[in-house]
DNA sequence: TGATGACTGTTTTTT
DNA sequence: ACAGTCATCA
């Protein structure tokens, strides 16, 4: 294979450097993916052991996508292509007992994490309103990230003058974390923490590690967090071949913890780092880059790279303006319908980015009503459904006895009598003894507190999940039948008319084929805890399908990697882009993290790129006048305003129409039996009919009737005076602690129902 | 013990 | 707007 052929002189030189510690910082769409697939199968070509190289990554998805691409270049090769965490696990199933770990030990998601700290709270007698536990878990969370232990942890909080939600977060870490190791299971920062932990306490073990990794290759290197920087050090001291690519432009990730500083400081760990820059773009058209690049020269704390692409010009990036946001979907979805209809593009070739996972609600509602097929990434997660969860943890508790939060999940589902009162003095009774949820559950008949009644079907449990194993049963999908046979789990949905109960079914049938094709690929090798790994490590993005036939839909976030024909990045509006919470902080950093976010979303596009916002988008269910993004402001687009005043048009029609009512002109029992289903304006009569009790039909509004307002959202007429042009009605809103008053023809007071 | 309805926080995210 | 939790009652 001739490597310089296929690649450019800086990518080549990337690929052909092997010894000695390499950063390489990779503009988006420079062919990076290439220099690290190129780089493995050089170092094969020179004769180095496929099993010492290791390549990490971030998402399954890229490692998937990066060991397919070795596999094209050298076929059958058996390079340990592998994300963070998956490669955490497997050094923790084999040393893990070196921080208390069985290697049958459970992987907490962030439900079973939240459940857990839940239960810390409750115990220690902290009201779980005010403090949420989730707040709790992302400051564990946080602190994990960063490396800090429970004494440590207790030690700053101690030293510090620290709040009271540190005072409560630095009273629940540690018994959340003794529980976790007594569950024998780990949170996803812990599967980080733990292995960093052990390189620094093993020095035998770091040097074997070491050892067996000599060549390295890490991936987005500028979202690592602490843990992973200390991860990959800790492999890197005797053996130095560490090659990290990134790109701190594209670095989004600082709220949880990652460190932009690791990769910008690369040159500092490894004074004798070869550094290269790979700039040129081999993606996007001149307009695109240009637009991205603009945009990221306005942050201060970066490397300067000079982008540049010898692509076509392109046409101009547009920035689409619209009244609200059904315009903006809706316009979204018939410029898609229209350039298919004519055979210019395929539905593939489209992608739509949003900040927040609320804006893609309105955007598959136009989809749908345009019958374009679309795919979305995120959402409601599959493994994350309720009763995808609950038979997972029936296998979990088969897989690790020792897992309380399983446990305590399906101990009473589907129902069996085992209510709180006799869940709470089990476990009691089982902490009392030091025993695990199960085993106590096994022996109830002995605890004194529970009535022969409890003690009975709490034992009968213990049974039952005791006569499930991996072994009796052969395979994973087995077993799962064999779960769901004897739970009954899916007999009360069988029978439901409701649709959601026979979605419920829909989902545990494919879990189970799930299952089916993980016992195919491993075959005899099958085991309950691969099984589960992998459903407990899979992510939304990861089955995203690139080859789908359909419209690709996803936050900015998950669109890190991917590249698009065509991309609309939605409410380009402040608030939005740049998000509220960064607009408040005093700081400067967040504001810089939301320009990179954008300049992500943007370096995505291939051909054409789409910015759209809104004069008015409905967030939490209220309608909020935009402000638009402070980032047009620094980027130069193609302004087209597809907004009209419509909303004033339209109240102007109904006011008319509501006058023309009154004057008799219009007869409204003909125009509803016209059309009995949903008539397109009701009017204050109609409405009149639904609400008896009102006493007067004036404009429209009477006393005690809910009315919307643009602005100041819900609220309940008070009062009414006046005729004609001067009716005045007042209006107390759900928010204000003073009524207002409003002119009733001009208002854009709506009343509630007329949709 | 379990069902029903009110209330509340959530909406940056991935493993 | 919505889902998940909590409180109340049968």
């Amino acid at each position: 294979m001739d490597f310089q052929q296929v690649l450019t002189p800086p990518q080549f030189a990337a690929v052909s450097h092997h010894q000695g510690p390499l950063l390489v910082l990779a503009g988006p769409g420079s062919g990076k993916t290439r220099v690290i697939t190129h780089r493995i199968a050089s170092l094969i070509h020179a004769h180095v052991p496929a099993h010492q190289i290791l390549g990490i990554t971030f998402t399954n998805k890229a490692a998937d996508e990066m060991g397919e691409r070795v596999r094209q270049l050298i076929p059958d090769s058996r390079v340990e292509i592998s994300t963070f965490h998956k490669f955490c696990v497997k050094i923790l199933r084999r040393y893990g007992r070196g921080v208390g770990l069985d290697s049958n030990f459970s992987i907490f998601d962030t439900t079973d994490q939240q459940q857990l700290i839940r239960f810390v709270l409750n115990e220690l007698d902290i009201d779980t309103v005010a403090y949420n536990p989730s707040t709790i878990a992302s400051m564990i969370s946080r602190a994990k990230n960063d490396l800090i232990t429970v004494d440590r942890f207790v030690e700053i909080y101690q030293e510090s003058v620290g709040d009271h939600l540190q005072a409560v977060a630095a009273r629940v870490y540690p018994m959340y974390q003794k529980l976790l190791l007594e569950s024998n299971a780990v949170d996803f920062d812990d599967l980080l923490l733990h292995v960093a932990s052990l390189l620094k306490g093993s020095p035998e073990l770091r040097a074997t590690l070491d050892e067996r990794y000599q060549y390295i290759l890490v991936d987005e290197y500028q979202d690592t967090n602490l843990a992973q920087y200390q991860i990959i050090m800790g492999l890197s001291l005797n053996t130095r071949n560490l090659c990290v690519t990134g790109d701190p432009d594209q670095s989004i990730y600082g709220w949880r913890g990652a460190k932009i500083e690791n990769i910008l400081q690369f040159e500092r760990d490894f004074p004798d780092c070869k550094t290269i820059r790979l700039e040129q773009n081999f993606r996007s058209t001149k307009e695109i880059l240009r637009v991205a690049d603009d945009l990221i020269s306005h942050n201060q704390r970066r490397k300067v790279k000079s982008l540049f692409t010898e692509n076509e010009e392109g046409s101009p990036v547009e920035l689409l303006c619209f009244q609200d946001e059904r315009h903006e979907a809706d316009d979204i979805a018939r410029r898609i319908r229209n350039a298919v209809d004519q055979g210019k593009q395929e539905y593939t070739d489209y992608a739509i980015f949003y900040r927040v996972n609320s804006l893609s609600r309105e955007l598959e509602l136009a989809l749908a009503r345009h019958k374009i097929p679309y795919q979305l990434a995120g959402s409601v997660a599959f493994y994350e459904r309720t009763e995808v969860k609950d038979l997972l943890s029936y296998l979990k508790l088969v897989n690790n006895p020792d897992d309380r939060v399983a446990f305590s999940r399906i101990v009473n589902k589907p129902l069996r009598g085992i209510g709180k009162t006799t869940q709470n003095k089990l476990i009691r009774w089982a902490d009392e003894r030091g025993i695990s949820l199960l085993e106590a559950a096994h022996q109830a008949a002995d605890c004194p507190k529970l009535s022969k009644r409890a003690a009975t079907m709490v034992a009968r449990f213990a049974k039952m999940i005791n006569g499930f194993s991996m072994a009796d049963s052969g395979s994973v999908a087995h077993l799962m039948e064999n779960i769901i046979d004897s739970t009954r789990m899916v007999d009360s949905w069988k029978e439901s008319p409701d649709e959601a109960d026979q979605q419920r079914i829909a989902n545990v049938n494919e879990l189970l084929s799930t299952a089916k094709k993980y016992d195919d690929i491993y075959g005899e090798e099958t085991t309950l805890e691969g099984f589960l790994e992998v459903s407990t490590l899979a992510s939304a993005t990861d089955q995203l399908d690139t080859d789908a036939g359909r419209v690709t839909l996803m936050t900015l976030h998950a669109a890190k990697g991917l590249e698009y024909p065509v991309v609309f990045i939605v409410g380009v509006e402040q608030n939005l882009i740049p998000h509220e919470r960064v607009l408040r902080e005093e700081f400067r950093d967040g504001l810089e993290e939301e320009r990179r976010l954008f300049f992500v979303g943007i370096t995505r596009a291939e051909q054409n790129l789409y910015l759209t916002q809104t004069r008015e988008r409905s967030m939490r269910g209220r309608p909020w006048r935009t402000i638009t993004s402070d980032f047009l402001k620094e980027i130069d687009v193609e302004f087209n305003d597809q907004s009209t005043d419509e909303l004033f048009e339209s109240r102007s029609h109904f006011d008319e129409f509501v006058e023309s009512v009154k004057r008799g002109e219009i007869d409204t029992a003909a125009l509803k039996a016209a059309n009995p289903e949903r008539p397109l304006l009701m009017t204050g009569a109609d409405l009149l009919k639904d609400a008896p009790q009102a006493a007067e039909i004036p404009q429209g509004f009477s006393v005690g009737m809910r009315v919307r307002h643009p602005r100041y959202g819900v609220g309940t007429v008070m009062g009414i005076s006046g005729f004609a042009r001067k009716r005045m009605v007042n209006v107390l809103f759900d928010d204000a602690d003073e009524p207002q008053t409003f002119v009733a023809a001009h208002c854009p007071l709506q009343p509630l129902g007329l949709r």
